[in-house]
DNA sequence: ACCTGAACACCGTTCAAGT
DNA sequence: ACCTGAACACCGTTCAAGT
């Protein structure tokens, strides 16, 4: 009975902490506002996680589960094809950034600095990477894209999203947070000019 | 001599703030740090900048300017070749981005509403933006590029250049902040994949 | 094992008082 | 006009004490 007690009381903070985040940004998130949202005093949260940044950190690594899980779910949903898998990893990264602004800031906005982060959250990381990675890399192997480095054209497909991701959610493409149709149209128009970059040409007409 | 003392107050808080912000990113960033740091009693501050957030957006304002003048520089230095433009604003960029990875994090990470920021903020944000613009509408019109709207390739620009910042400030790419030889030369692979994706090509393979 | 609540050092912001 | 320093509400973190 604890044991489930106490799961849930972590549960909870871990819910309650990705909720204030999305809403009010990493600056005004605080470990008491948390606490006393999830029922607990303001002291309880250290039984479950170390301290302020650990928390923030486990919300991190669950924003990366989410997107290895993108790319596992478009490999399944369209085998043997390796551009489908890219759109729609892509899409389901854009989709997850729109629903989780302040997941994604705190993901890649520089609020975590990974080089002295906990292990779990690294792991998360480097899978997420892997994962996209091995997308571009079965294209490259099928001939579809270009023949070089996969780790280079990952660079490009992740460096695109996740612009895309800033400029919906804080920038001149705003308007198409509110309107589903519109943000699928928007993901569709940048999935093609990734692709425009990434397939093969026949003629090369470099400077 | 009120009004230069005033300024200097006032110029020295704008830049023991970039360096603050710099140093120890946002969540350590502190107004009575910047203010003992600059000197000054506590107080003195909000005899200049409203509250914390305008001082956090000035220094934002500040960046941008800078990334404008990356574009500004750019094309007075290429007269007359858009891609060579291009390149150079983004290596700009990127430099900028290595120099000042907490100013970058600041305009980019999520930490300002730019829905309810000042217009001297918003205002450097357009210009930067249209700036960059400028550049890939100059690359449309001499035929280099794609026949596409400007826009959009002006997104998968800046999305490239910020994509690739943020690997190299926070990710698997840090090697190169303390290498610049290693650094123009990550610089000038993903100028080339991006120039790829820009540029014309003769046949049309596309699925 | 988990939680509470006092305690301490810190922070943002305001404001009367000084020059 | 600009700055200081007290004041207040808040926050992160620790820790003795409770169940």
């Amino acid at each position: 009975v604890s044991e489930a007690t106490a799961t849930n009381t972590r549960d909870r903070l871990l819910a309650v902490a990705t909720e204030l985040v999305d809403r009010e940004g990493l600056t005004q998130f605080s470990l008491r506002t948390v606490a006393k949202r999830a029922g607990v005093s303001h002291g309880a949260p250290y039984r479950h996680f170390s301290d302020r940044t650990a928390l923030l950190e486990a919300v991190a690594t669950q924003g990366f589960s989410h997107l290895t899980s993108c790319c596992a779910l478009a490999s399944r949903t369209h085998p043997g094809s390796p551009e489908r898998q890219l759109r729609e990893a892509g899409a389901c990264y854009i989709r997850f950034a729109v629903r989780h602004p302040g997941v994604i800031h705190l993901m890649f906005g520089g609020g975590l600095d990974y080089s002295v982060a906990g292990e779990a959250l690294v792991r998360a990381a480097e899978s997420a990477f892997a994962a996209l990675h091995g997308l571009l890399a079965a294209g490259v192997e099928a001939g579809r894209y270009r023949d070089e480095d996969p780790l280079h054209l990952t660079y490009a497909a992740w460096s695109m999203a996740h612009g895309l991701s800033l400029l919906i959610n804080g920038g001149p493409l705003a308007a198409a947070r509110e309107d589903p149709a519109a943000l699928e149209r928007l993901i569709g128009t940048v999935a093609d000019s990734l692709m425009y970059g990434l397939l093969k040409r026949n003629t090369d007409d470099d400077h």
